[in-house]
DNA sequence: AGACCCCAAAATGTCGACATTTTATTTCTG
DNA sequence: CAGAAATAAAATGTCGACATTTTGGGGTCT
């Protein structure tokens, strides 16, 4: 999917970027409101803007308007949670499974390549952080299904995904997997490149569901302090 | 799904359930531009609220954003329809079929009470116009499904749906089914109730589907003139 | 005639200020 | 002292005005 990035970006649309950053990672408590002025001031410009981008940020299920309250930042739960890992589940394989029928030579490239630099260290390149190579590569995967609806869903759920992942890292450092992710990604990119549908999906599905479980685990009451 | 009527609504929302209603009702054309100054007049009020109502509709994929050249309402293409049709199918059955598993006697209830009141003629309430029966009767089938990220995209795809409808209807009038809706929906929502998955998913389908190809060739060459 | 530049009109994006609602604090009463 | 009413503080929602960008038209030069 090519970003349509405007030649030149307006304030809005620089604070929903910014400040679903900083949500994703874990910077700001959920269920905490979002006070536009002192936002504003950080963000060094007016409410409008911030409003906008608040809006659009709801959009994805980040934020939460309440009429005449303002904003504040999406709670979380153990039943969202369950509910969000179930739904992603269903909507990756379908796209994994479009995006197996559909690539093509490029697409493989694409996918080893992704997989490849995800576990390696980049040295001397810290732009490109874990999360961001760690989302690349399931994009990758799934990045020749045709159906833009589908890939949207997909990449909202993964959205809040992320969320709760930067969260239980943010909170204790205990959530280190006992399992070979590292293992995991490279047999699912290469049933996937290999044009194992079934096989690649039923990886996926497990993957997913074992990174759900870490997290449910990371969770041991779920009320976050602040 | 309950309604959280803030108790005094915002005008922004407000805004954005009007604006809603005229994209879907086919009011205004696709593609063309939303002046806000011209819309701030006719719903009387500023351009605040117009615009975060606008950026809502954005993510209900009705409006699109281009940064510094404003809003339009969302082009249609034969694609983009059918990737929406496809999409639907997949998510409306997925739903669908949880639903059947999750429903209780309530529900059976609601889906039978929803499909008689359908096609009847409601002489003396037409608050509820025909496309808000059809709308609800879709609902309470899958009104049972647990996972409400499921249904926030099925509302979503039937939303866009339906403006198709409604654009096909307001183009001329020709679009008169030769098949028997009626009794289709009456199928559907026996075998629901009757807890046979598979076939409500299959007639479900196929119901999807044909609502598809009318729509489609209902467009002989979709350029809409303005 | 066609392409280019320049300029005016219109629309967008942003800001600061005001009215209203919510929220917290104080004060009064039983 | 507890609880509720009254009050003060803060935050939200909305408006009108200004700066910037886009858009459309006219004129000029090749």
């Amino acid at each position: 999917m090519v970003e349509e990035t405007s030649p030149r970006r307006t304030d809005a649309t620089l604070a929903a970027e910014r400040l679903r950053h900083e949500i994703l990672s874990g910077g700001v408590a959920p269920g905490s409101k979002l006070k536009l002025a002192s936002l504003a001031e950080r963000y060094a410009m007016s409410r409008g803007p911030l409003r906008e981008a608040a809006t659009r940020l709801a959009a994805e299920g980040l934020v939460t308007i309440e009429d005449q309250k303002g904003f504040r930042v999406t709670a979380i739960s153990r039943e969202d949670l369950l509910d969000l890992t179930a739904t992603r589940k269903r909507i990756e394989l379908l796209a994994l499974r479009d995006s197996i029928g559909h690539g093509d030579l490029a697409w493989e490239g694409h996918v080893m390549a992704a997989c490849h630099v995800l576990d390696r260290v980049t040295g001397s390149d810290p732009a490109q952080t874990f999360s961001d190579r760690h989302r690349a590569f399931h994009e990758a995967l799934v990045a020749a299904c045709p159906s833009t609806y589908l890939l949207r869903f997909r990449e909202q759920l993964y959205a809040l995904t992320e969320r709760y992942r930067n969260l239980a890292r943010h909170g204790d450092h205990r959530v280190r997997d006992a399992r070979d992710v590292s293992a995991e990604h490279q047999a699912i990119a290469e049933a996937a490149v290999s044009r194992r549908a079934d096989e690649a999906c039923t990886l996926l599905g497990e993957h997913l569901a074992r990174t759900a479980e870490v997290l449910i685990e990371a969770y041991p009451e779920l009320f976050g302090a602040s």
